[in-house]
Parts: C-alpha cells; structure tokens; sequence
DNA sequence: AAATTATACAACCGCCGCATT
DNA sequence: CAATGCGGCGGTTGTATAATT
C-alpha cells in the first residue's frame, strides 16, 4: 500500500522542505514523482511532493484574490472543465468555488450578482439546443402578406420564403454550429431556465412578428434585462421558438 | 480581553484511468 | 488478459486566522 510507511511525513510543509523540493524540480524537472522523495532528500510520498509542487511551490501559479472575471470563468467553465482556470491550480479553484460559491454558501434571491450565482445545478456538456440541420421544412402562414411561408434550411443558416418565393431577407444564426454548441454549453441556469421557458411558453403567433420585419437579422440583439450578458440570449431565444414549432 | 464561531485554504485520502510489464 | 504502478482528480479534513459574542 502506498504510503503506508509510518515513518513518512505528514501535515504542513516546513521552509526547509520546500527549498529541498525546489532544488529538486529546478534540477531534475516535474514528473516522475516517485523518485522525487530520494533524489530530494525528503521524508515526504510522492503525492505530497506533487501537491505540495503543483498547489503552492510552482511559480507559474497567480496568488492572490480571484478577479470578478475569474470568478465568471470559474463559474462558466465549471460546467465543462471542472476545477480548471488557466494559471490557477485546481485545488485553488475547488476551495474557492467550495468556500464561495457553493448553494449552501450563496442565496440567489439575495445575491447582487445573479448572473455571477453559481448555485445553479451543474449542467453537464451537451447542446441545449438540437443542431440547425436536424430542423424539419416548415410551412407557416404571414399574417400580414396573407401569404403561405417557408422556413427552409440553406447552407450555413436559417432562411424564411414568403409565398415559397423570394427570400425576404433574414437568417439566422449567421454562425456555425459550434458556435451555436458552445453557447450553449457556456449558459447558466439563469439563461437555461428563461431559454426553457420560451420553449415551453411559445406562441406560434410570434412567428408573424418575424416575418412582416425584413429588418431584422441575426445580430440584432435587445437586451433583456439591462445586462449586456444576456444580450446573446435574444439569438438562443429565437432558436428556442423555432425548436419548439419544429416539435410540435 | 477571552472564548467561541466562522472562514479560508493547505493538505490528505481514496479512487480512477492509463500505461507498462 | 491480468497485475501493478503512476499521475491526477474530487471529496473531505485539519488548522491557522479572522470575526463575533
């Protein structure tokens, strides 16, 4: 068993072992942690040697308080990566995400930031919306012109036909699909759950809207609640409308 | 000022995936 | 193919420090 030695050092680091564990990684290099304790000269297991290296010891790592960005990271990329932030160890992100963001630790009816609230359930990688391409032919009516539409799928986008005729001049995404897929992945709860609730809460109706508007496109984003976050949001909206007629 | 409680973070443990034998 | 060892990760604990009573 590893470790098992009783005679191995255990608890916190003292000065002299850290110079000694330094002397050791700038000599022989990172890796092969086994024979580190010999060729350092340490009372130490492996696993404390490498902890001790990549938690605390190694100069790549940022010290210091998490920036608001980094918090946001943290949050987004929790969802995919887990405890991984570029120049942050994983065990720094843990306690942090842990000692700071937890549910136990953030009241979301309370908190300044909600969009910051990390006490949403952790979304495991997926898209959360189905890809443009499996998106059915649709035959919708324009109110507005009396005329029968068109929703067909083109190369890189969505296009809506009055009549099966003229493209009358709006698409969207505008992006690739992977775009689309990371979007998707990076949301939080917040914008899952108001994503949902479009879906569950659509309205054919609305499809009327986008076609008598020839102005509008895939860029055009409204805020919507005065918090350039979510601005994004309009896009994935749009999709989720669509994915709900396309399954109806 | 002392005792108690809360917080932050360093460190350990057990498990898992992967590579090697 | 099974056994073994290593590196790495997530969960948890231990402890020093700060805040509160």
């Amino acid at each position: 068993m590893e470790g098992s030695s009783l005679s191995v050092r255990k608890g916190a680091w003292t000065e002299k072992e850290d110079t000694l564990l330094k002397e050791c990684i700038e000599k022989y290099g990172e890796g092969k942690w086994h024979k580190v304790p010999s060729r350092a000269g340490l009372n130490r297991c492996r696993k404390s040697c490498r902890l001790r290296w990549t938690n605390y010891l190694n100069p790549n790592i940022k010290k210091g308080a998490f920036a608001d960005d980094e918090v946001d990271l943290i949050i987004r990329l929790h969802n995919l990566l887990g405890n991984r932030l570029p120049g942050r160890t994983a065990n720094d992100v843990k306690n942090y995400f842990n000692t700071h963001l937890s549910k136990k630790k953030v009241n979301p009816s309370s908190d300044p930031n909600p969009h910051l609230n990390p006490s949403f359930r952790v979304i495991k990688p997926r898209p959360l919306i189905l890809s443009k391409n499996s998106f059915p032919v649709i035959l919708g009516e324009d109110k507005k012109t009396n005329t029968t539409a068109t929703t067909t799928l083109a190369s890189n986008n969505i296009s809506v036909s009055a009549n099966g005729g003229n493209n009358i001049g709006y698409c969207f995404p505008g992006e690739n699909d992977e775009v689309m897929w990371w979007d998707n992945l990076m949301m939080n709860e917040k914008e899952v759950d108001y994503l949902q609730d479009s879906m569950n809460n659509f309205n054919p109706s609305v499809l009327e809207d986008w076609h008598i508007n020839e102005e509008m496109d895939c860029s055009t984003t409204c805020n919507l609640d005065e918090e350039d976050n979510y601005g994004h949001l309009d896009e994935l909206y749009l999709h989720g409308e669509l994915w709900n007629v396309f399954n109806q």
